[in-house]
DNA sequence: ACCACGATGCTTTTT
DNA sequence: GCATCGTGGT
């Protein structure tokens, strides 16, 4: 293989270690900007170009498909073609190419579908209402955690043990997840969970599928394996018997996901598990500047139980820079308008929008960005927010698709078959659904045998025709165009068209450009497949634009300034974190900051406001506490921009602060309503208040807009 | 079957 | 403050 091996001489001596050692186990211990998809991507083109393995021999598991395309762009340069063979994606990507080949083993039928996020809180929410559950009382969406969980640490319904059933819905949750699986299973449709989980009941039920598996793959690398779960731990260490060659690059300071089942036990005891294992730290920091490195350092330090790294920069220039900048303002809207402005004025001074990033701990933050970025006519691009495929046009248009490809798909039948209006209601479903019930079929072959009236029969027919049309254009017509037709035809189209607002046009454009997307596949179904695994934000540069984005999807990216916005308790760290798991709850904040600081190259921006709103209501705030775990000697601390520095945020005497200091007992005085007159006060909940008018009756209204009599 | 309106709850973080 | 859901009227 002609391969340029120039590029080794390049790597510092770790990084050399860590390429070059091929051979066992090794865990590289990672920093923030140590190189660490260097040394990924080079240790792969160094066993290709050394022939230890066939591209097709060698597994390379990343965390997003970002990491993963930009993996491939890297390797294609250095081994050209050879590239395109390795087994290079995400976890759930190779489980799902694993389940394509065998999952007839474990129950699937070939062209099996997977479900979003959204789809398995419908059907949840069905399968509840079926066993007559108050889904107000016991939301769906709790349940869906709960099954995810189970499977994250590869738990099928039969695996659940006492001490992992939930006490969720008087402890029926278990019954659900049957429940689930069984319909899931009559749906030939999979979870995201089931990508991980199913092959890992296909290896434990079929040794020799396993077999072939660890035979193949000679070479194992995994990327942020600080963040993978219990299922893909089991996964890799079962394929790892074979060859005993596995890699695993990680930084337990970057351990952010586990809410999503993550085990940063599976970094931590690696050597336990892996006898022999090597390991190698990366502490060479190649992207930022020192006072950057030593905020970071000193706040990570105040956490317990690490593998403890101490991070150096990498060249002398680095030295110094700019102080890391601590500002306070007077809200989160002055906040956002002095940040972007602040933005301007650096990109006017030369750097590219595409340079500078605004991360955020929770993504209703973006709003006030955005509103800022469009008054200050900025090209932007959120990411974390809503997301394309989650769009309601875009989730209506894969459903059409969807149900081409496959009629036994119930819950992309429901939701097209009166979308646009037919004149199908509630009751025709209900009895299609009646039939299909009985007679074990989907809705679309129910649409023979129910009992309904003529009207809506008619229509059914009609609907059920055009599918099948469609279905029959797809072995003549390339499927952009059978997509294209039957979105006229379907007059979904229209639908939006007539409406004419603001956001339906917006709506057309992000159908027609998810329809041009279809031009360079070749089936529907490996476009509804990329689809469904697409569910972050892929990079599209379009020109120069500026990223506002949560802190958990900056992972993995840097850029040269960085702006912190809404240091302050109860947001970061965010009070749920710590209610729900306490000190360790803090500690994953605490390492959520330490990933947010380590993005910049050049400048880091962080502040905090003194008044935010939450749920349309004002809320005064404190500073976070990791400001005070900053080192003072690298910081440039601000204060308030308004009140300057070293004001009491208790001294604020603001409007809506008056109504906090009234005294909370309120119930049976007299107080006065603009609106609704004179009236005592029966109830009392926080701010509403139940309040029984002299003239108007009972009424719940809040405390703010009431006048004590 | 569909629409208009009001009550409700929501904001962690994502493959 | 907004989007979603459920209700009751047409």
């Amino acid at each position: 293989m002609d391969f340029n091996i120039d590029f080794l001489e390049t790597l510092n001596p770790e990084q050399y270690q860590a390429v070059t050692t091929t051979e066992g186990p090794l865990l590289v211990l990672s920093g923030a900007g140590t190189g660490k998809t260097r040394v990924l991507t080079t240790r792969v083109a160094y066993i290709l170009a050394n022939g230890l393995a066939h591209p097709w021999q060698v597994l390379a598991v990343t965390f997003t498909n970002k990491a993963a395309k930009e993996m491939q762009e890297r390797l294609t340069q250095m081994v050209g073609a050879a590239a395109g063979d390795v087994w290079l994606g995400t976890f759930h990507r190779i489980g799902l190419r694993i389940l394509r080949r065998y999952g007839d083993l474990v129950n699937l039928n070939k062209n099996f579908i997977v479900l979003d996020a959204d789809d398995q809180e419908r059907l949840l929410k069905n399968i509840m209402k079926e066993c007559l559950v108050d889904t107000k009382e016991y939301p769906p969406a709790d349940l869906l955690e709960i099954i995810q969980h189970w499977k994250d640490k590869g738990l099928a319904p039969d695996a659940i043990t006492e001490a992992e059933k939930s006490n969720f819905c008087e402890g029926r949750a278990l019954d659900f997840y049957r429940l689930y699986q069984k319909r899931l299973h009559e749906m030939n449709a999979v979870d995201f969970g089931d990508l991980l989980m199913l092959p890992l009941l296909l290896f434990q039920t079929h040794p020799e599928i396993l077999a072939e598996y660890q035979h193949r793959f000679q070479y194992i690398l995994v990327d942020e394996y600080q963040d993978t779960n219990i299922a893909q731990y089991m996964l890799l260490r079962l394929l790892a018997k074979g060859s005993n060659n596995i890699c695993c690059v990680g930084d337990d300071d970057q351990s952010i996901y586990s809410w999503r089942g993550a085990n940063v036990d599976n970094l931590l005891n690696f050597e336990k598990v892996f006898p022999g294992a090597q390991i190698i730290r990366l502490e060479t920091n190649y992207r930022s500047t020192e006072h950057i490195l030593a905020c970071a350092s000193s706040l990570i330090a105040n956490n317990t139980g690490r593998l403890g790294k101490t991070l150096h920069v990498a060249n002398q220039d680095e030295m110094g820079g700019e102080l890391v900048v601590v500002q306070g303002y007077y809200n989160g809207q002055e906040e956002a308008t002095e940040i972007i402005q602040k933005i301007e004025d650096e990109n006017h001074a030369g750097i590219p929008l595409s340079k500078m990033a605004v991360l955020v701990r929770l993504s209703f933050l973006t709003r006030e960005f955005e509103d800022a970025l469009i008054k200050a006519n900025l090209p932007y691009r959120i990411i974390g927010g809503f997301k394309f495929y989650e769009r309601e046009e875009i989730r209506d248009v894969v459903a059409y698709l969807r149900l081409v490809v496959n009629q036994n798909d119930d819950l992309a039948f429901m939701r097209v078959v009166n979308k646009p209006r037919r004149g199908i209601g509630d009751k025709v479903v209900e009895s299609l659904q009646q039939t299909a019930n009985a007679r074990h079929i989907s809705l679309f072959e129910a649409i023979n045998y129910a009992e309904i009236k003529p009207a809506p029969l008619k229509t059914l027919q009609a609907f059920r025709e055009m599918i099948l049309d469609a279905k029959k254009q797809t072995s003549t017509l390339r499927p952009v165009v059978v997509a294209k037709n039957l979105m006229q035809v379907s007059g979904y189209i229209a639908m939006w068209q007539a409406e004419k607002s603001l956001k339906s046009d917006e709506r057309i454009d992000n159908i027609y450009e998810l329809l041009n997307k279809l031009e360079d596949f070749a089936s529907l179904d490996a476009f509804i497949e990329e689809v469904s695994l697409q569910t972050e934000n892929d990079e599209q540069t379009t020109g120069d634009q500026l990223v506002v984005m949560t802190l958990h999807a900056s992972k993995g990216l840097e850029f040269d300034k960085v702006f912190l916005p809404a240091w302050e308790e109860e947001i970061f760290p965010h009070q749920r974190a710590i209610d729900e798991v306490g000190e360790a709850g803090l500690e994953e904040e605490r390492r959520l900051a330490y990933v947010g600081i380590t993005r910049a190259r050049k400048s880091v921006f962080i502040s905090y406001a003194s008044n935010r709103r939450v749920y349309g209501q004002w809320k005064n705030a404190l500073p976070s506490r990791f400001v005070e775990e900053l080192p003072p000697e690298h910081i440039d601390r601000r204060g308030n921009r308004r009140m300057g520095y070293g004001a009491q945020f208790s001294d604020i005497r603001m409007p809506w602060a008056a109504e906090k200091q009234t005294p909370k007992k309120r119930v049976g005085k007299r107080v006065h309503h603009e609106t609704f007159g004179d009236g005592v006060v029966l109830r009392e909940e926080g701010d509403r208040l139940e309040v029984f008018f002299d003239n108007s009756g009972l009424k719940k209204v809040l405390a703010r807009f009431l006048e004590e009599i």
